[in-house]
DNA sequence: CTTTCTGCTAAGAAGGGGCTTAAAATATTA
DNA sequence: TAATATTTTAAGCCCCTTCTTAGCAGAAAG
């Protein structure tokens, strides 16, 4: 995932750049509106973080640009003050979302997230004790050979994964996995978490898919 | 914490209550505008949750008015549709953020932190000496090492960190963390205290769950 | 010192939650 | 359309959590 920083503050910037490294995203920063603008045309992103208040062309001008070439890349737009204003002008002229300075570094990469989550992700992987997971392959590994899930279970498997060490309540796991948001009274995940330990073939001392009683279940790192 | 949710599909107002709650919010729901703003305006709250669409007052009318009493409350709304034109509306009237539906909870929890990160601090943290409890993963440590802990233990020991140096009442405990309203004859809380002491491993001379007799308990740092 | 009260602790009963399995419903493939 | 695979529902079982109870110990009051 190629992402677009234009930002005139080098400070601001090269923290940006940095942290969406980490990410494993692929950053480019111009520190300017012209140059910005130019780059966005070149049609190489998957997404633009804006500052709003810009030397050259403003954010504006290169969000009402940009859109006529680009109508579905997400743009996300820095606001320096909680001036409604801007944040209005900036959603009208086609910004998909804005966040206001002085922003946490998770909640950005949050709204980053939920911009691309329609766009499939790059490779990644995660791991857990010997268990591998490769989002892009669509496939799962233990002691490195293959083990066939399904859709369900791999999305399941996923889930957990992405939160690894972390307890996953069960009405955040109906939510991100089934798409059901507003109730839940059934037994799917049991039956899949189920399916998952049989496939995973864990033993006894393999405790990495805990259940937490009343709360949920964690995939837990030794 | 308290949150004000304003929404009337009793699905979608029951699934937040319920999540909000189990990331130890206090919350309490309307499901029409007229008796919506009445709560708001009564003062208790620190965020307000609008639907856009409701019955009695509309969340543009609830917001205008609510914003003359409390200049400085976050008000946070929910939009059906992905309409760019509801959200200026929203924006201009005073809302300090909004979400669409369908959204995923998850993302609801992170803008609602955002508003109220300057409240609050930051993820919530509780510690007592060597103890270290985190409301939103759920686990408990003394010294660094994890400490299990089930539901009505860990939401006790929750309790009563929230209330550190505090003398908790028996009533008011068994009120808040078992849901008993009228009177109560039970011994349930020593029970838990004791296991509690118990699972903590609590030695002589650390004495953090004081028990007040005739009163109820203290958690108590030295 | 004795009595009375309150909290501590252990053990067991009651209840609920999660596990497992099988069968039904749904989606996918031939 | 039939055949197959996947997903979901439902039910019984077992075990953990929760709550009750009761005997005991220590504090407060007389």
């Amino acid at each position: 995932m190629r992402i677009l920083v234009v930002e005139d503050e080098p400070g601001i910037s090269s923290f940006l750049k940095q942290g969406l490294e980490e990410e494993a995203f692929a950053v480019d920063v111009a520190d300017n509106g012209k140059v910005g603008l130019e780059l966005a045309l070149s049609g190489s992103y998957d997404l633009l973080l804006l500052d709003w208040m810009l030397p050259g062309f403003s954010g504006i001008e290169i969000t009402r640009q940009f859109r006529k070439e680009f109508p579905s890349t997400p743009i996300l737009f820095l606001t320096a003050k909680d001036t409604v204003d801007e944040t209005i002008v900036g959603l009208q002229s086609g910004a998909n979302d804005y966040i206001k300075k002085p922003f946490h570094f998770e909640e950005l990469l949050e709204r980053i997230r939920v911009q691309l989550r329609s766009k499939v992700g790059e490779y990644e992987k995660f791991t857990l004790g010997p268990i591998e997971l490769y989002t892009d392959r669509h496939q799962v590994y233990k002691n490195g050979e293959e083990v066939q899930l399904t859709q369900k279970e791999f999305a399941l498997l996923e889930y957990l994964l992405r939160n690894k060490n972390k307890v996953c309540r069960r009405t955040r796991i109906i939510e991100s996995v089934w798409d059901i948001h507003f109730e839940y009274n059934t037994g799917v995940i049991d039956v899949f978490i189920n399916s998952l330990r049989k496939k995973l073939d864990l033993q006894k001392d393999e405790d990495y898919i805990l259940t937490v009683r009343g709360v949920g279940y964690m995939a837990k790192e030794k």
